[in-house]
DNA sequence: AAAAACTCCTTTGTATACGAACAAATAATT
DNA sequence: AATTATTTGTTCGTATACAAAGGAGTTTTT
């Protein structure tokens, strides 16, 4: 039998949630300083790749539930990050766009989330990065 | 230049949280009939793994913050999963250790994550299974 | 032994997550 | 066209996360 019979060290779930835990603060310490949070990072980042999106399509792209996104792009909004513009053919939503706030800043802001990216996988060689990343795609696009 | 310059599909953090999201989903789905949460699971195997742990043991060995614990502990209690006991040395702290409640049931719940681990990790070959925990592994430890 | 430093746990405030229920609007069906 | 089904976004309730501050107990210093 095995002398660690429940070892929790070799739990795929556990090793997961740490390595986001790890991810998430790393991104974190960096984005701070600009009053934004990982999340709200994310959903800027998408609009400048898909502007005028609507949340609906947003949380497509980033695979995020409604609820969560209504909140998140209230609080962007507060912040004065993003502009709600009613959409005309369907009053249900809106179209959502990174404001000028916003814009002043972007490749700044792209460049902390690619050069915390780069420190994230900094101890890896090219090849891990691929197999790390190839493996973590096929598991999230899994079914 | 590249035609996806802010390509968030190659983004190492947003890979990590929607594998996390998925993950933890599977995992959820599967421990829902029993009234327990993936966190609160993880607590009481990491109880079971180390009986009589006070909550700061727990939050090193699991690597928690101190205050997300005290909510999940105070939930295990509230559900009978749990019994805190006062340690005689120490007034600050209490020892923790699974209630006769999660005992009986304690081989099948790990089971569920077992088995849920290996569902996760289906479409991937040994070798994979194994380079893919190593730079989690890796990941998470790291400086 | 008294003061200072430290540790354990709780509480508060903010930000995700997400199921469930809803209102309003749009699309599909009959 | 009227009914039904679906979609969009919000709100509510519950459960993480975690920084920050606070109270009580312990350990270390002086």
């Amino acid at each position: 039998m095995d002398s660690l019979p429940n070892n929790i060290p070799d739990c795929t779930f556990f090793f997961l949630a740490k390595a986001h835990q790890k991810a998430h603060s790393l991104l974190k310490k960096r984005l701070i300083q600009y009053g934004l949070t990982n999340m709200q990072h994310l959903i800027l980042e998408g609009l400048w790749y898909q502007e005028g999106a609507t949340a609906a399509e947003l949380g497509k792209l980033l695979i995020l539930d409604k609820a969560t996104l209504s909140g998140i792009i209230d609080r962007l909004d507060e912040g004065g990050w993003i502009e709600k513009r009613l959409d005309k053919n369907d009053k249900r939503s809106f179209r959502l766009y990174p404001s000028e706030k916003a814009n002043v800043i972007k490749d700044e802001l792209i460049d902390v989330r690619k050069k915390g990216n780069d420190l994230l996988l900094a101890d890896f060689t090219m090849e891990e990065k691929i197999i790390f990343k190839r493996l973590l795609r096929t598991l999230f696009l899994k079914r």
